[in-house]
RNA sequence: GCGCCCAUAGCUCAGCUGGAUAGAGCGCUUGCCUCCGGAGCAAGAGGCCACAGGUUCGAAUCCUGUUGGGCGCGCCA
C-alpha cells in the first residue's frame, strides 16, 4: 500500500505530449489511426502495482463506437509497444502501463545533469519581453507581511519568468504625492532626528491631527498643490521624506530577496502632456465630460461598463488638480511605450474596480490594458491586520523573530562554522520559513497568518524543504572519489522509493509551465514539497553510501544529485536558497 | 443594496483545463537515533469536498441558485 508518496499524481506528460512519453502516443495512434492525441489523456493508476500510466479509454472508445473495457483489453494486446514499456494491461476501462525503470530512470537524470540550472523550463518566454510592476507600497510605514505578500508574489513570477526566457523588467511605482504624504511632510517638519522606525508613529499622528484639527489638514492640501505646481522648495521636502520611507522599506524587501529595476515617481506624471491626446481620443468617444461640479469625469457605461456603481470616474478635480487615477493612466502610457510584450501588475484585492476602471479608459484611447495579477489579504488570528491599533506582523519583526530561533538551532547542528556563517544561513532561513508560507497559497486565497505555526520550521515549510538540500549535499560532501557525471549502462532504479522520486523530478517542467499559465507560483512551492518529502523517503529506503555495491552507490549518487539539482531551481524561482548546511 | 474573489480533516492549505479509493502539514495517539544530518521517518484516528439543484458514462473540479467570509462601490492614494 502507498499514499501519494509513491508515484506522483501530477504526471509530466498530464494533458499534453512531451517528448520522454511521446512514443506511447505514438504507438496507440498507429495501431488506431481514427484515434488523434487529443483523445488520449494520460494519468496515474491509484497504486504502483497497477503501473505507471493510466489512459482511460472513455472518449476512444466513444470515438470508436465500442465499450471502454472491451478497447483497453483489447488495445493492452493489439498496440506494440517500444521497449520503453515493460508491461501493459487493461483494468476495467482504463490501459495501464508500466514503464522500464531503469531505462526511463537514466533518461530523467541525464536530462537533469545535462539542463543542470536550466532543467524545468519550457523556455516559453524566449525572445519576449514582460514588464512586471510589484509592491509599490505608500511610504509610509515599514512593511507588514501583507505588503510582503505583493513582494514576494511579483519577485516570484518575476524570477518563474525569467527562468523560462523572459527578458523581464521591474518596476517599482512610488507614491510620492497626496494628501496623506503632504500632512506627513508636514509634520516630519517638528520632529527633529526623523528615522524611518519613527515614520510610523509620525504617520499615525499625522492623520490623527488632521482629522482634530482643519487647519492643519487644510494646510495640508495648501503643501500638496504647491508641490504639484512645482514649487522646488515643497518638491524638496517631499522627496526627503519619500526618499527616507523608501529607502527604509526598500532595505527590508531586500531581506527577502525582492530587487527592483526601475523606481518611479508618481510626482512625474502630475502634467503628462500625452494626457491631452488620451483626452482628445475620449472626447471622441463621447466617454468624458465636465460635470455641474466642474470636475473632469469619464463616463464608463458607453465602453461596455454594466453597473452604476463605479460607473463615473473622476479624473481631475474642479480645481484642475489631477486625481490620483489620472496619474496611474498616464504612469500606464510609460509602461506601455517600453514597448513589452506583456504588461502586468500585481495589486491587492481592494484594487479590482480601480484597475478595471483605468483598464477600459486605456482601451478606450486605444492601448491596451495591464494584465493583473490579485492577491487577497493576509489576516491574522484574532482579526485583519489594523496599522492604527498595532494589530500588524511587521515583515521586519518576522525575520528579526525567525532569524534568532534558527540561529539557536544552527549554533547546534553547525558548530565548526563561524558565527558570521551561522548567522548568515539563520538569515536564509527566516527568509525561507515566510516566502515558503505565503508563495505555497495561490494569491486568490485569503490566508490566516500563523505566527507560532510560521516560527516552528517543521513540516510542510520552507525550512524543511531547505533540510532535505543540507541532507543531499552531506551525502554528495562524503562519498568518496568524484562524483558520477551521467548515468551508465548500469544505471539503476528499480526501487519503489528512487522511481517515485524520479517520476516527480520528471514532472518539474510541467510544474513550471502550469505556474507560468496560472500566473501563480504556488504549485512550484508544492512540487518542493513533494519532492523533498519524496527524497526523504528515498533517504530511508534506499543507503547510497552503504549500497549493497558501488554500481548501486553511483546509481543513487546520480538519483542525488538529479534531486538536488531539481530543488534547487525550484527554491530558486520561490526566492530561496538551498544551503549546503544549515 | 450592487459587483468581484473565496469556501476541502479540529486548524493551515494542496488537488479544480471533469476520470479509479479526495491528499499533506500542524495538533492528538503509537512506534523509530549502535545505521548517509531526528528541522526527520513509519503507523493510527480524523471528510455529506459549505448547502441545494443541473450537465455527464463519470463532478471536490463545469453551470445555476442559496448561505457564510474577504474586498470594493470617495474632489483618498
Amino acid at each position: 500500500m502507498h499514499s501519494s508518496r509513491g508515484i506522483p499524481r501530477t504526471l509530466p506528460w498530464k494533458g499534453r505530449r512531451v517528448n520522454l512519453f511521446s512514443t506511447i502516443s505514438d504507438a496507440i495512434l498507429k495501431a488506431y489511426p481514427e484515434l488523434e492525441a487529443a483523445d488520449l489523456i494520460f494519468g496515474a493508476p491509484p497504486n504502483l502495482e497497477m503501473g505507471d500510466v493510466a489512459i482511460p479509454m472513455f472518449l476512444p472508445a466513444r470515438k470508436l463506437r465500442t465499450a471502454p473495457p472491451k478497447l483497453a483489453a483489447e488495445a493492452a494486446e493489439r498496440v506494440s509497444f517500444g521497449p520503453e514499456v515493460s508491461k501493459s494491461g487493461a483494468a476495467g476501462p482504463y490501459l495501464n502501463l508500466s514503464l522500464d525503470r531503469s531505462a526511463t530512470g537514466a533518461r530523467i537524470v541525464n536530462a537533469v545533469l545535462e539542463q543542470g540550472n536550466g532543467f524545468g523550463s519550457n523556455g516559453s518566454g524566449t525572445g519576449r519581453r514582460i514588464l512586471v510592476e510589484h509592491t509599490s507600497i505608500n511610504p509610509n510605514a515599514s512593511p507588514h507581511v501583507g505588503r510582503g505578500r505583493c513582494a514576494m508574489i511579483g519577485d516570484s513570477m518575476t524570477r518563474l519568468f525569467r527562468f523560462e526566457g523572459y527578458d523581464v523588467e521591474v518596476h517599482y511605482y512610488v507614491n510620492d504625492m497626496g494628501r496623506q504624504i503632504g500632512l506627513l511632510v508636514l509634520i516630519a517638519d517638528e520632529i527633529t532626528d526623523l528615522d524611518f522606525n519613527g515614520i510610523l508613529d509620525a504617520y499615525v499622528r499625522a492623520n490623527a491631527l488632521a482629522e482634530s484639527d482643519p487647519e492643519f489638514a487644510a494646510r495640508g492640501y495648501e503643501l500638496l498643490v504647491k508641490m504639484e505646481e512645482g514649487d522646488p522648495d515643497a518638491q524638496q521636502r517631499f522627496k526627503a521624506v519619500t526618499d527616507l520611507c523608501l529607502k527604509g522599506q526598500l532595505e527590508v524587501l531586500s531581506r527577502v530577496g525582492a530587487t527592483y529595476d526601475y523606481f518611479d515617481r508618481e510626482s512625474k506624471y502630475v502634467n503628462d502632456p500625452r494626457m491631452d491626446q488620451v483626452q482628445q481620443r475620449l472626447r471622441d468617444r463621447g466617454v468624458l465630460f465636465t460635470d455641474e461640479k466642474n470636475r473632469l469625469v469619464a463616463d464608463l457605461a458607453p465602453l461596455g461598463y454594466a453597473q452604476e456603481e463605479g460607473r463615473f470616474f473622476v479624473l481631475m478635480r474642479a480645481n484642475g488638480s489631477s486625481m490620483y487615477g489620472y496619474r496611474d493612466i498616464a504612469y500606464s502610457l510609460d509602461k506601455i511605450e517600453r514597448g513589452t510584450d506583456v504588461n502586468l501588475m500585481i495589486l491587492g484585492e481592494d484594487h479590482k474596480l480601480y484597475a478595471q476602471q483605468v483598464g477600459l479608459i486605456l482601451e478606450a484611447a486605444g492601448y491596451p490594458a495591464p494584465e493583473v495579477i490579485y492577491y487577497s489579504y493576509i489576516l491574522l488570528k484574532d482579526g485583519k491586520m489594523s496599522t492604527r491599533q498595532g494589530k500588524v506582523v511587521l515583515l521586519a519583526d518576522f525575520l528579526d523573530q525567525a532569524a534568532a530561533l534558527a540561529v539557536e538551532r544552527v549554533a547546534e547542528q553547525c558548530p565548526e562554522l563561524s558565527p558570521e556563517e551561522q548567522g548568515a544561513i539563520a538569515e536564509t532561513v527566516a527568509v525561507s520559513a515566510i516566502r515558503f508560507a505565503v508563495l505555497r497559497v495561490k494569491p486568490g486565497k485569503n490566508v490566516t497568518f500563523d505566527m507560532e505555526a510560521a516560527l516552528s520550521f517543521t513540516g510542510d515549510t520552507g525550512p524543511y524543504v531547505q533540510y532535505c538540500c543540507a541532507r543531499i549535499n552531506s551525502i554528495l560532501r562524503k562519498s568518496v572519489g568524484a562524483l558520477p557525471v551521467a548515468p551508465g549502462a548500469a544505471f539503476a532504479s528499480a526501487h519503489d522509493s528512487e522511481w517515485a522520486l524520479l517520476m516527480k523530478i520528471a514532472s518539474f517542467p510541467a510544474v513550471v509551465a502550469e505556474s507560468v499559465q496560472q500566473r501563480t507560483c504556488a504549485p512550484v512551492a508544492n512540487f518542493s514539497l513533494d519532492l523533498a518529502h519524496l527524497f526523504t523517503a528515498f533517504y530511508h529506503d534506499c543507503p547510497v553510501l552503504k549500497a549493497q555495491n558501488a554500481a548501486q552507490t553511483e546509481s543513487r549518487l546520480l538519483i542525488c544529485r538529479a534531486a538536488l539539482q531539481t530543488l534547487r531551481n525550484a527554491l530558486d524561482l520561490l526566492g530561496i536558497s538551498a544551503p549546503e548546511r544549515m
